[in-house]
DNA sequence: TATCACCGTAAGTTGACACTTACGTAAGGC
DNA sequence: GCCTTACGTAAGTGTCAACTTACGGTGATA
């Protein structure tokens, strides 16, 4: 989770990311997208791999690299940590100020 | 919104938001919460607001800081792009598979 | 088995960055 | 007019990370 949110911080990554987001690719066709040397990129995929952010099937001397939706799903939740609490303050206190104001009716 | 992501993905940058999330602090309140000095302190506060992740008020000497919700919303967003656009892809496809599938039935 | 295609890994370099200590600055209190 | 309080800023340091070039390893192919 923080090596995804790392990950992604990344512009180069995130470029990539879109890359294999739909279909997936080889290392080979991904690196030629981009104006860096193969090995870089197989390094940005690397990074990728282990925070989870994408997929590798092998097939004879070729790798395929396809984005993981789900653990992208999974930053987005830890976002939501930070002000969806908030609500959730803002709920109960809310909640909290009509049982106050019923008590004063009584 | 690129520093955005850079700077949450930092742990650090990370609990002082939690900590400006429901109520602002000074300067000098946050920086007492860790164990790394105050400048530090001061350098983060300065990334986090030029990411727009937090709002400084100013009041005397003192530096009062919160967390700005918006902001945080809009990484959110950001990442719903990944894959979002992918489940509308889906959608585009089902959709046109039950085009097809009607125009199979006539 | 020799060779080629496809890719990761090793090692080195450069720049970014999270810290430190030292110093500067602006607002109140006496 | 000081002196303290509450900060940011400057400058230096060590570490990490994004690149480079050079090399190694594995699978198809003739």
């Amino acid at each position: 989770m923080e090596a995804a949110l790392k990950a992604i911080a990344e512009p180069r990554r995130q470029a990539i990311l879109r890359l294999v987001r739909d279909e997936e690719r080889t290392a080979g066709e991904i690196a030629e997208a981009f104006e860096v040397t193969r090995p870089a990129i197989s390094q940005h995929l690397s990074v990728l791999r282990e925070a989870g952010l994408v997929t590798e099937r092998r097939d004879g001397t070729r790798r395929f690299y396809r984005a993981r939706p789900e653990q992208i799903k999974e930053l987005q939740r830890f976002l939501e940590e930070f002000w969806q609490t908030g609500l959730e303050r803002l709920k109960a206190a809310a909640e909290w100020e009509e049982r106050s104001k019923r008590r004063g009716a009584k």
